[in-house]
DNA sequence: CTAACTACTTGCTTTTTACAAGTAAATAAA
DNA sequence: TTTATTTACTTGTAAAAAGCAAGTAGTTAG
């Protein structure tokens, strides 16, 4: 799964890479949801298959969304992180969320979380990023 | 082409309905390129197919993303225009925009377009959205 | 030393996309 | 007024991607 880009307008630039049902899904996972593990992706609600699931880890990991290494804890274990490219990302998803708590009238996200995101999304961003800063 | 919700996660929701490589073009050729016309979004440089084209237009309509109707100038031409819940993803396209002019060093987002999106990201949004009221 | 865990890969079927050609209604040209 | 062209599609087929089930190879736990 090569990626080529098709222009150099920035919507198509982003779609090459994140335009699918999958890959933003794993970003949640491990932004939003912390998780690391393969098995955990694999256990997401959405039920993501495992060939497709280790070929977008692959490829997130190709564009340089996510870096990983084996779990000090235990070297069956792989540890998945994001990078801060794939960090720039968050209020870009921040969006995404509000949108679809507008129109989704069945939205599962928390209602906690959209009135903050509505009252001062940048300190939201700063929290959800702020999990990753060593 | 019917959906089907995976999950109420608002990022699953709405990759449920623009989670693919072409959704988002269009809206973007309707939104921000002031296109209106279905040979026009198959002109687009990204070379759509035309079986694809109609196959999204259709599910953009049905998910209420989009309207359309007859050119009063000339009944052969049909006009696509976006709606309220389009115009609502307009925040988080701005996002995709200055994430990908970070980091496509080839970018085709014009420079004063990524300065003004930085400087007043909301002056922006209402000035591209501004276009569609009456 | 055997069983279970974890992160995958492989093979096959189904679905989606891509490409090429064709159609039908409206308009323009001869 | 007939003929050509424009416009928005549809249809058929091949190629690519996704989905499903089963298998494999290192660790680790019992």
């Amino acid at each position: 799964m090569a990626r080529k880009n098709r222009t150099h307008c920035p919507i198509s630039f982003a779609l090459d890479i994140f335009g699918d049902k999958w890959s933003l899904l794993i970003l949640r996972d491990i932004i939003f949801k912390d998780k690391s593990y393969y098995d955990e992706f694999l256990n997401s609600d959405e039920k993501i298959s495992t060939n497709i699931l280790a070929n977008r880890l692959k490829f997130l990991k190709a564009e340089g969304l996510v870096t990983y290494y084996p779990d000090p804890e235990n070297k069956r274990k792989i540890i998945y992180s994001p990078t801060v490219k794939a960090l720039d990302l968050i209020p870009m998803i921040l969006e995404i969320i509000e949108w679809s708590a507008k129109y989704d009238s069945k939205t599962g996200a928390p209602k906690e979380f959209i009135q903050m995101l509505k009252k001062d999304r940048k300190a939201l961003a700063k929290i959800v990023r702020a999990k990753f800063k060593k």
